[in-house]
DNA sequence: CAGAATGTTCATTTATATCTGAACAATCAA
DNA sequence: TTGATTGTTCAGATATAAATGAACATTCTG
């Protein structure tokens, strides 16, 4: 619960807005991120209508928002005795987030790519006079392999 | 110059809407990422015009795609002599590209998240009842040294 | 210089993404 | 069961982003 008039108000405003910001450069929708600052910065759980009223967002958003960030894995759903509302906290530790962020949106799109940069090569017919996509396409294919190793790295480095 | 009826158009239409969604994940306009796709296949430096007219996009949109790429480094000029048109080729090396990417779009942010976060610590008033928030905005901190420790990796990982 | 070719800008149009809220569904307490 | 509370969905409204193309600016060429 959010209790109104708190001399914090200021800082959870910028806090809010930090996450909107960075959030978009991640590409997630404005109200998406406002609410995972939101969580991040309560000490206590907050329900969905403790965010609507906090945001002055629809029951849509919240709803919709809290459902894309639960499915992420950024925010868990803690069914507290003797309350009917579901409460919300947010996951705060910045490896866990990136796995899945990476497990759920960049790993996905490497093995589509992988795929991609296969059929492609099939397009290519035989030929010398073909050399030249096949190295195009090769070096597309060095880009997908080093994004592939990258990627396990960023995990370890985070620890 | 493109070569029409060519066996490849297949394969480059391919590779183009490879690079298009590629770069919609990265936050890029289509037609932005289109062009570099273009570029990235084209095995002779191609102008404006021929750009137009292969991925039928108006001269506004390749002029100012043009722009962006190359103020980038995505994309280089050449300047051909006798020929009044400023062709243009892809930057291949993804060491390079990602550099660049590093440098004109998140180091900008990470910087202006580091003024951010000390702003924000001024904010919290003095007293053991803020200590929460004092650890929430210390965490968020610890956050953003990380990100500025694992950018530099990234670049050397690339090698 | 004149006119043609090339390139840029930006107001408008078009397309896309996001938010809203009312209708609906599910759950709970009495 | 019944009414109240909580939560979801989705068609439509709103806001944002991107593309267009005509007017303008610039640069060549003869």
């Amino acid at each position: 619960m959010i209790v109104s008039a708190d001399r914090l108000v200021e800082w959870e405003n910028a806090m809010i807005e930090t996450f909107a910001s960075g959030g978009d450069a991640l590409g997630f929708q404005r109200s998406v991120s406002m609410i995972y600052g939101l969580l991040y910065c309560s000490k206590d759980p907050l329900s969905m209508e403790d965010i609507m009223l906090r945001l002055s967002i629809s029951k849509g958003s919240a709803s919709q928002g809290l459902k894309q960030l639960t499915a992420l894995g950024a925010v868990n759903k803690q069914l507290q005795i003797g309350e009917r509302k579901t409460l919300y906290i947010a996951e705060r530790s910045l490896r866990r987030l990136v796995q899945r962020l990476l497990d759920a949106q960049i790993n996905p799109r490497l093995e589509s790519g992988a795929e991609r940069v296969r059929a492609m090569s099939a397009m290519i017919p035989e030929g010398a006079e073909y050399d030249y996509a096949r190295s195009c396409n090769g070096s597309l294919e060095a880009w997908h392999t080093k994004a592939s190793k990258l990627l396990p790295m960023i995990n370890m480095i985070l620890k």
